[in-house]
DNA sequence: CGTAAACCTGACCATATGGTCAGAAACCGT
DNA sequence: ACGGTTTCTGACCATATGGTCAGGTTTACG
């Protein structure tokens, strides 16, 4: 075996168990906080020992910001489908799916980063300001087109991401608030639909990107 | 002096220190978190040695539970601008002012609750099951009754709450977010005015409670 | 095998923090 | 001015926690 290969498989045993670290970490910070979280909950939360998590992660707060990126990164991406759209229906219907999806299913993430930003991105101002920024303009901008084209309504583009942005996180950061409203069970399957539907509804029609407003 | 002249004199003296208490711990509690903050920082906070903290709150979860109810007190009364009114445009455009008024004025308060409710509402989980479920059933049958009169679209009243709720404190809650978005400042008169047209416009259009979708 | 590098871990340390307490200070009616 | 009550506070303590480290174990490979 070649040093390639060698050092190929030993940064993929590093990559797994950083994962594994990252897994935990990022459960445990959205469960307690960053201040509530301990490095002895996350370890065993990850079946390791304190110590272990300092070899690969030097002190809490390096653990913290690379759950923190990575959550960002992941946010990101599931923007791709709101570019390639031909209509703002679609565009901003998949948008709002994706975000859904992962609100469903990345509730600790989406709950770790909010708690960031609530607490005044100590550890991602920089990429706030800068990616965060310049994707931001960029969706506004393909807004803006949509409205010269008349294929919706004037609306503020800027307040309308926000829009979106804070409904469909809510069901991550508030997943405990409507549970609890829900009896005390998660959504299932048909309030996870209900709820897509009903935003899509809501918005989509609100900006006037349907052809004609559903009078179910 | 009689003796509930000194009583309520004592008692008034007593409410003024508990509550220069509770607006720093309010603060400190949304900028760290339960975890992150401490007693010695809401002491200097509040221009008070620590000790004295112990004196009127035993304990820094009871400060904290405190606040937490302070707030959550504060947030329903915000809805009774719902009730009285007519109509779905006046009565869900005077709540999404309301509310709106509360990001921007208690943007602490606001996150506090957030934070509380994320990592699982820890205190405040009696008064979610009892007060807030309670609430939200009454302002479902509201809404339902708009929608039986026809004076609104079919929507899922539930999930049109999540929508006000989530709209509505992503202001307070990603304040530190939009302000980054806003060139490091934070909204002045014009953008929250812009901010709460939007969101009116969008959310009444969405659920057909306006006589005329705005053509601007 | 041998050995060097990477990985792992129990035991330990320094510090920060919530909370206590004895006693001082201020307040208040008489 | 006095005595009792409430309010205040510096000094202190026990504990929890982030982080370190010396030495052990495993892995990789000639």
């Amino acid at each position: 075996m070649d040093l390639a290969a060698k050092q190929s498989r030993q940064s993929e045993r590093r990559q797994e168990r950083e994962a594994q670290i990252l897994k935990a970490a990022e459960k445990v910070f959205a469960e307690a906080g960053f201040g509530g979280a301990t490095m002895q909950l996350i370890a065993d939360m990850a079946n390791l020992p304190k110590a272990n998590l300092h070899y690969y992660f030097p002190t809490k707060e390096a653990l913290y910001r690379q759950v923190v990126q990575n959550i960002f990164q992941f946010w990101l991406r599931a923007a791709d489908v709101f570019d390639s759209a031909a209509s703002p229906a679609e565009g901003i219907g998949a948008y709002i799916d994706a975000k859904m999806e992962i609100s469903r299913r990345h509730a600790a993430g989406s709950k770790v980063w909010a708690s960031e930003v609530m607490h005044g991105a100590p550890v991602i101002q920089d990429t706030l300001e800068s990616e965060l920024a310049e994707w931001t303009e960029d969706r506004i901008k393909v807004i803006r087109q949509w409205i010269d084209q008349g294929m919706m309504n004037d609306i503020n583009p800027r307040h309308l991401l926000y829009m979106l942005w804070a409904t469909t996180q809510h069901y991550a950061d508030f997943s405990h608030q409507i549970e609890t409203l829900n009896g005390g069970k998660p959504l299932d399957n048909a309030a996870w639909e209900a709820a897509k539907t009903s935003i899509k509804q809501i918005i989509l029609t609100g900006i006037g990107a349907l052809p004609s407003p559903p009078e179910t």
